[in-house]
DNA sequence: GATGAATGAGCCTTCATTCAT
DNA sequence: GATGAATGAAGGCTCATTCAT
């Protein structure tokens, strides 16, 4: 039973980090338990709290995009142009808006962001050195700025403005990417 | 009286507007109405739901919206691209989060969305129109588009997001300026 | 309205104060607030919190205390022995039990315990002083211990306790009234 | 492998017991099930339910009180008085105070109750009989009124009320067994 | 036989909204 | 017309009890 408790376990926070993503806080964790196929009570059992629920979604997109920095570290060998535009546009496919959700849940202060997060943030930071050092980001650009600016420009919307102006996310995304490179 | 009324009912809409940019949504309506210093019944009977008010508040943004669109109009004439900027660093102090949330409470479609900023979204239209023409401003940039830019980039953000990455807002507004300029 | 809600705010407290003693804490609030005929929102605008309605319970069984012991004072000129055990009798007719659980509801020290009651002790121990004097109540009978040996004898009991042992509650208390008097 | 499972059941028995007599009921029986150092499906294999637990406490303490009463009755040729008064004693240190919450548990009557300590009733009554004759103990004093004066004396209180009078429990047990002698 | 996991029912608390003065 | 009070519905969380390994 341990495998399946596992496995129950992970199904709820990725269950929570969509539903984060989508509809912001605000949400019932029993929609939570409900769209994860368990009641309310095993929520809990795995999660004593809508913080800590919140922090395990923290640190599964911040393990996502360790992974996604990795694979651009490799990739920055070949093109690595090519290999910082495909890792914002990874952390853009990455529901960071629900990262916006599970620190706000957080009454932490700064601190606590950096500290979750800090994995993201060293590793970002690596491969942004490089960058910087190869001419290919700009200096102004760092980790947790990157992280953030993602996560600003992905967060949930109400369904009403999304479907009004479907464009806006991308082109503040592609914005984002131009004022990242250095002027030539 | 009718004075006296009309005073308290702008008070109401601009103490909301003032906290939903600060707080988001999820604040409580007496926690306006006390701000304002009237009951929960007067504001009730100035705006009768939650929707209304919002409502109410989207309205006001647009009625600012529209005459910073106005000012810009003016200055144009004098120097096009510092009024196009201009007009970007207003809408920017607008508190336009508090659209984002005053959008979301009501339940309604994208067409809401149109009427309600209608106003807005023709006059500055029209200035963008003859913006493009000049080639002050890159054609890809619409009115509606830029409005919900600007509140998602302004959206209010947990506390120790704010703290921790102090600078993400002034960054996406200068990336989102650069890209709406046209490519020389 | 402000003389009803005042009402019904003492008739929450009365209540309260019965069911406590009847039933012992955990008891639920709902309970209270339909006892009350208020529902339950009532019941928390006006004791934001189940510890506050404790308090408001310990506040009404003081004062009460505080006028038994005022008439065991007036009383005391007549009949020094006579006033002391109709005080005590008095006391065990207050639902004084109540007094344990709202006690205990508190996660307060007994610094508390001693603040909310200090003026109920204040005057029975200025009664007690005169007793002492005048050779009817024992040197070692104080105030506190008085008010916490009536709570402890009057204490909600289950049912079937009280139904088999019904006479226990009058034997403690004859005990404890022979107890505070001076051997002879 | 039978002792051994007897002996869990005893431990599950004596840690409820103590826990009862410390925090009362209202305690999770998950808490029980962890300080006797098994899961809380053993716990329910042993104790079908709460009220069953509850009754195999009463159980155990009615085993002790016989035991206590043996002692007495052993003790009472040498020193009869003595043997009363170390009687109560050893009742005072038995977590009676369990009892009630245990009992309070099950929706019993009276009836049940009686069943449940009709052992130790019947044990105690033949003493007290013998103690009557002998005019050690007044007659007004029968066996269930004791154990429920016991239990009632010694029931858990909420910490700040034993801290801020720490003597009366002492006192009140004083009381009683001066109330149970006959006047002279 | 023992265990940890799962579950629903229930209690505490908050909030949008309505009512009575 | 303005106010504070009242209310039920809903969400967070706990616990007795059952299930699956």
């Amino acid at each position: 039973m341990r495998a399946d408790a596992l496995r129950r376990r992970e199904t709820i926070v990725t269950t929570a980090r969509k539903l984060f993503a989508e509809h912001g806080d605000g949400l019932a964790l029993e929609t939570i338990a409900a769209h994860s196929g368990v009641g309310i009570a095993t929520l809990y059992r795995n999660f004593p709290s809508r913080e800590e629920l919140a922090h395990a979604v923290a640190i599964d997109i911040v393990d996502e995009i360790c992974r996604a920095v990795d694979a651009a570290h490799d990739a920055r060998a070949a093109d690595a142009a090519a290999a910082w535009s495909a890792l914002v546009h990874a952390l853009v496919e990455m529901d960071l808006g629900a990262l916006t959700d599970a620190v706000g849940s957080s009454q932490g202060d700064a601190a606590e962001l950096r500290t979750i997060q800090s994995r993201a943030i060293s590793a970002l930071d690596g491969l942004l050195s490089d960058l910087h050092t190869a001419g290919i980001v700009h200096e102004r650009v760092d980790a947790l700025g990157t992280i953030v600016a993602v996560a600003t420009v992905t967060r949930p919307q109400p369904d009403a403005i999304r479907r009004a102006a479907p464009s806006v996310q991308q082109n503040l995304v592609d914005a984002f990417l131009a004022w990242s490179r250095p002027a030539r």
